[in-house]
DNA sequence: AGTAAGGCGGAAAGCGCTTTCCAACGGCGT
DNA sequence: ACGCCGTTGGAAAGCGCTTTCCGCCTTACT
């Protein structure tokens, strides 16, 4: 009758203390299948369990379910906001189907993302979400597939964010309608002259939104970022002290977006009069910088849940996330 | 001999195979105790497992072994800038450390915090964070207190960014020198109309902010937000209107100083020459918005990694986490 | 009343792994 | 040659829980 027992309380103790059997305690406090216990023991199971403060014990749970509430989330860099706000809206779904999300940050080496994915596979996690893979197409598949062999047998679920090819369910953001709308809105404005800020090229992602933009505006020139605000900062000042005649550039994402017009201001561009600047995603805080950010709007919160929903959902192909422009102050005419 | 198992290898497939038994498996596949196996059986384990795709299975060790390598972080919103660069300095702790971080908004409901920590406690995680609780001081004493009953007992550590009284180790933010320093960085600009904004008054964190700044700058009005930017923008909103004299506003954090940076805007009072605006934090992006945030810095990821260190390091007391200064675009002198 | 049909509690067999504990086996000293 | 000790492999006992299967007891029906 110690009421403080010095440790853990277990299923077992539960059901010697209200006086029935192990079984029993286990169907009250987890009363799954269609069985019902009388009202009498399982109000006794009940009392006692809280008196002795029980807290189940996933791990032992999992082992006899053979399944978890577990699903992995795989990302470049939490800190980034594109990322963070896609696993708010993860997690904001996680919560709808009782899921606990266990986020792995990769620092965008590839080699980090494969021990993760190994020790989500060895936490059993129900799904793994690549919300960005450093592999993508057919690299993803040669390098990957070994890696995910045997998930999927053992009822594991992956699902990704933008295509990987086969076999892999995944939402797909309109990278490269949501590219052409930039490129439309320059055209619109007058621009003809326009650089990119690109990224890293194995992408699935920059290879779209590139291809997208180039669609409706052939770029004069392009130069390659790496998704940072710094590498975006590094991009737009060589690539506008190279083609001075440049009248907007277009960066890939927000944050390569922030850095452009950093680079802009030190360089003695004003924008919108002298160089509009477009991005893409529009993270929280586009609103913010100075000038506001004209960028493609993508529903991040939205993408997040989506992507959890088709972990825990049946397999059911791709769904797609529209994009859309939304119009700030760091675009204008052309001179 | 079947090469693609239906179904994930176990432990004791990988022993059949390899010729050996369960145990000397064990053994060479985590090795951990100072028993050696010879040589000759290690390579056929290891030939074995890998041959089988063989990926270990937490939970069952989690069971066999009474501890896991999972650490929960809770926060309020993982898509708040200031939780996500802690997030990303956890994560970067974590993996020297060997952890996984299951993370969980509670966004901003008691409630759900309360229910977090019964689901971290459920998976027998090493160790809790409570990057900011609803639960502070006494309140946090008396709430908690059951919540984490018998966790400690159990081996489970919980450690807090911010004070949370008894027994609870934690990295402490310098709020209180912080909010000072910003204080006196106002008043060394001639500001004496300062209003400040206010985030809610039950976070320890306020509190100390709060009396940081009025130690040394008593404020002319506060008004109360709620850490969002829109919660920013409407206190601003209002206490510029009712305060038509203030000269500069400190908001609690810096998101909230994005929302103030607008509504400054939109009354048409220029910043830093009609208002000066300073924020708290030194979140990524503070460089960016329009102007260029003056802020007090605190080091995110760094505290982040500090706090990750406490929770799996043997209870140490408290840490303190310096603040600075950084004067950016948005104060100047009154009028 | 007698019996078939349910409802409901309990015993027990695992789930996959770690870790004692024991036994077998060489090599050594005397 | 013989007994000892240091090594190293294996058997087995759990870790805390779920779930099938049994059997008892209560109802209801003829």
């Amino acid at each position: 009758m110690r009421d403080k027992p010095s440790t853990q309380a277990t299923l077992q103790q539960v059901a010697d203390a209200a006086g029935v059997s192990l079984a029993t305690a286990s169907r009250v406090l987890h009363g799954s299948g269609g069985r019902t216990v009388r009202e009498e023991l399982r109000a006794r199971v009940l009392a006692e369990a809280s008196r002795l403060r029980y807290v189940s014990h996933a791990p032992a749970q999992a082992l006899a379910r053979a399944t978890t509430s577990i699903v992995g989330l795989i990302v470049h860099d939490i800190a980034d906001p594109y990322f963070a706000a896609i696993a708010a809206g993860a997690m904001r779904a996680a919560r709808d189907h009782d899921l606990m999300v266990m986020v792995a940050c990769t620092f965008r080496e590839p080699q980090l993302e494969l021990e993760y994915i190994a020790r989500l596979r060895a936490q059993r996690a129900r799904a793994i979400i690549l919300a960005a893979s450093s592999f993508t197409g057919t690299r993803f598949v040669a390098d990957l597939a070994d890696h995910l062999a045997g998930y999927a047998d053992q009822g594991g679920r992956v699902v990704a964010i933008g295509d990987h090819g086969a076999g892999v369910d995944a939402v797909l953001p309109s990278n490269f309608a949501g590219a052409a709308l930039a490129a439309s809105h320059l055209v619109s404005l007058g621009h003809t002259q326009v650089g990119v800020v690109s990224g890293p090229p194995s992408l699935a992602t920059v290879a779209d939104r590139l291809a997208g933009f180039q669609s409706v505006l052939p770029a004069a020139a392009v130069v390659t970022g790496d998704f940072s605000r710094d590498g975006g900062y590094a991009a737009a000042r060589s690539l506008l002290t190279q083609h001075p005649s440049l009248t907007a550039v277009f960066a890939l994402d927000d944050v390569m977006a922030y850095g452009v017009l950093a680079a802009a201001r030190d360089l003695g561009r004003q924008v919108p009069s002298d160089l509009s600047v477009i991005g893409f995603d529009d993270i929280p805080g586009a609103a913010d910088v100075g000038p506001p950010l004209t960028t493609i709007r993508l529903d991040l919160a939205e993408l997040g849940s989506r992507v959890l929903g088709l972990a825990v959902g049946p397999p059911s192909g791709s769904v797609s996330i529209p994009a859309s422009l939304v119009v700030r102050s760091s675009t204008a005419s052309a001179r």
